[in-house]
DNA sequence: TATCCGTCG
């Protein structure tokens, strides 16, 4: 392969010596792929390419008369990298640094590096980025790239971002948690700085939202302060068709399109989008018997997943140049929506479905539903075909369903836990957190859900203040639970093993699972090398202990079907953690000897809200509620002997209620480590 | 008995 000619990969951290890596982006989680179709021009010359180059002074303009811009455009208009360059050029710098924040890593990194290069800058100097376990920015910086969880952390260290002049939030309409979050701060600090000037970078549907959130207007300032400013940039169109009629199983629907397509349409990858990982496969099986039938081979039609929770090595694959006779179709999940960007895509089909997370308030726990997509998210995913020539999008839905569709699919604000957002705007100084101005107000019972938890874990106190513990449980990089359990770790004294299960906890998952029927089997025998029966979390900690007394080595992970790059990460988390814990909080670490019942005391004294006993029918049932829960399949509790006591971590709804990340408790221990939330006679009165 | 959408510090 000749590496001149070829697009570069971002991160791959297999050592796979076909792609060019580099350093910096070898920490990034994610694939990533940045689709260019103006590579043979000069940098200089693709830049004056972009639609936004022609709305310099229409963008200035605005600037300079409102505080607020909302800019609406489709994406390959250029504004991530072009925006902070024309503030750049015009001088804006002079007054703070242009900060520009991303939802995910390789896009903050991704841009920074573009940026660096069409400026003809080093890297890390003017230009610059800053996201977890990398920062690449020093005092002379000027445009700073960022994550949204990093302008979080200087929104603690520095209430008002006196350092910067301008604030760009790209991607908000994604409306993601941490988004909606700061859109609220900054709100805040906007009437405080009239100085400081804001970009949103936002898709048509939730322009008008921004603008009016953002609009200060009052009887004594008549005036505006905010505007929405539309660029045009899409080069091809795509034709949508619809179903006659509703279809009854979609991923048949999906295999019959993609044969179809495959037959009647010229040369042109696809791109079908399924809700999870299960579907996905049940797809390609079809499709592939389907295929064996009509006498269609896997050199005409080649057929890949995508997915989070593939290897990297098989994401990669996605982006294999095929031969010209070889048609491409990637079946995959909402992941191929914003976070991996497949180039020459001209097809597109889509479910009309998508799994989302909702927080049950009532509950207090978090569920994984599949519910009918937006047409915000039917757009996103249409958008994926047509960026080098006109495409074809194919809806398995009617037109009058889309019509019935949901503008824009709820903000996760709406449908997430709020506890780690409460806790984080509460060490903010913000006190009536029920009456925060957020672009869309979380359901108040989500909030009250929150701040019982809150309040069941000693963060705040009877008043709804932040307590010691509190701010502390606000400052560390986790969820409210897992700091509680490195709090009560102190006292117990296991402080160290409790550190690393919960940085354990920070990665997807752990084990790998082979499909194919003797790498599954393999993947089964070795697991039971680290399995034990108190659970899932002494099993991490096995893992953990193992991996890092063999020298965290890719070898050890490939023997027992471990997955070596996030058990890298957890390496990365826990010193991360364990630096400021003893840096910042001057924490000292201790360890307990061979048994786990400190350890597991520990994890009661923090998971104790999500406690399940063993019913005499078999199964489970929340203390809480009395509600019916199963152990998942993928715990190490899923085979063995049931225990009668047990506290888990997260509950994902599928055919049924199921608890994962288990670990095995006795009941008095509720009574003694959690007096507070479990009283005497609902123990006694749920026991069997 | 029958298996997770995607992100972030």
């Amino acid at each position: 392969m000749n590496s001149e000619s070829r697009l570069k990969f971002l991160k791959p951290d297999d050592s796979d010596d076909v792609f060019a890596v580099d350093r910096e982006t070898q920490n990034a989680e994610t694939t990533s792929f940045v689709f260019n179709p103006n590579r043979n021009l000069s940098l200089i010359a693709q830049r004056d390419k972009l639609p936004i180059r022609k709305f310099v002074n229409d963008i200035l303009y605005c600037l300079s008369n409102y505080q607020t811009l909302i800019l609406c455009g489709e994406c390959g208009s250029g504004k991530s990298t072009q925006i902070p360059q024309i503030l750049y050029e015009k001088g804006y710098h002079a007054k703070g640094i242009i900060g520009i924040t991303q939802p995910r890593r390789v896009s903050a990194i991704t841009l920074a590096k573009r940026v660096a290069e069409e400026m003809g800058q080093v890297f890390g100097e003017e230009v610059g980025v800053a996201c977890r376990f990398l920062n690449k920015f020093n005092e002379d910086t000027k445009i700073k790239f960022m994550t949204e969880g990093i302008i979080m952390r200087e929104i603690f260290a520095n209430p008002l971002l006196s350092e910067y002049s301008v604030i760009i939030i790209d991607e908000a309409h994604e409306r993601n948690l941490i988004t909606d979050c700061i859109l609220g701060l900054l709100k805040k600090i906007a009437k405080k700085r009239e100085s400081l000037k804001i970009i949103i970078s936002s898709a048509t549907m939730d322009a008008k939202l921004f603008r009016d959130f953002y609009n200060f207007r009052s009887k004594s300032n008549p005036k505006d302060t905010s505007i929405i400013l539309t660029v045009e940039g899409r080069m091809y169109e795509n034709e949508i068709f619809y179903l006659n009629e509703p279809c009854a199983d979609y991923v048949q629907s999906t295999v019959d399109t993609i044969m179809k397509i495959h037959h009647k349409e010229p040369a042109g990858d696809i791109l079908a989008f399924l809700t999870g990982q299960e579907e996905i496969t049940r797809a390609i099986r079809m499709l592939r018997e389907h295929m064996e039938l009509t006498n269609v081979t896997e050199d005409e039609l080649k057929v890949m997943p995508m997915h989070a929770s593939l290897t990297h090595h098989d994401q990669l694959r996605v982006f294999f140049h095929t031969s010209r006779n070889t048609r491409k179709v990637i079946i995959a999940t909402n992941i191929a929506e914003t976070s991996v960007t497949i180039p020459g895509i001209v097809f597109v089909i889509d479910c009309g479905f998508i799994k989302l997370n909702w927080y049950m308030a009532d509950l207090q726990i978090n569920m994984l539903v599949v519910t009918p997509a937006s047409q915000a998210t039917a757009r996103q995913r249409a958008g994926r075909a047509g960026r080098i020539k006109n495409g074809k999008v194919y809806r398995l839905f009617t037109q009058e369903e889309y019509q019935k569709l949901p503008n824009i699919t709820a903000p996760e604000m709406r449908r997430a836990d709020l506890s780690t957002t409460i806790l984080t705007l509460k060490a903010l100084g913000i006190d009536n957190i029920l009456r925060f101005d957020f672009p869309s107000a979380p359901p108040a019972k989500n909030m009250l859900a929150s701040i019982e938890l809150l309040y069941a874990l000693g963060a705040i106190d009877s008043e709804g203040n932040l307590t010691n513990d509190g701010l502390i449980m606000a400052e560390l990089p986790l969820s409210p639970i897992h700091s509680k359990m490195l709090l009560e770790s102190r006292e117990l004294g296991c402080s160290d093993e409790i550190l690393s299960i919960v940085s354990m906890m920070q990665v997807q998952q752990i084990f790998s699972y082979p499909k194919s029927g003797q790498g599954a089997i393999t993947a089964r025998r070795q697991r039971r090398n680290f399995e034990v029966a108190e659970g899932d979390l002494i099993t991490y900690l096995n893992v953990y202990q193992a991996f890092v007394a063999n020298g965290c080595t890719k070898e050890f992970c490939g023997q027992f079907c471990l997955m070596y790059r996030h058990l890298k990460r957890v390496v990365e988390i826990r010193n991360q953690l364990e630096l400021m814990l003893t840096k910042q909080f001057k924490m000292k670490f201790n360890s307990t000897a061979a048994s786990t019942t400190i350890i597991r005391r520990c994890i009661c004294a923090a998971a104790f809200p999500f406690a399940a006993y063993l019913h005499h029918s078999g199964t489970y049932r929340m203390v809480r509620g009395d509600t019916e829960v199963n152990i998942h399949p993928t715990s190490c509790l899923y085979t063995e002997k049931q225990p009668s006591w047990i506290v888990f971590g997260e509950v994902v709804h599928t055919t049924k209620l199921f608890v994962r990340d288990i670990t095995t408790i006795e009941s008095p221990w509720l009574l003694e480590l959690a007096q507070h939330y479990y009283h005497k006679t609902s123990v006694r009165n749920n026991q069997i």
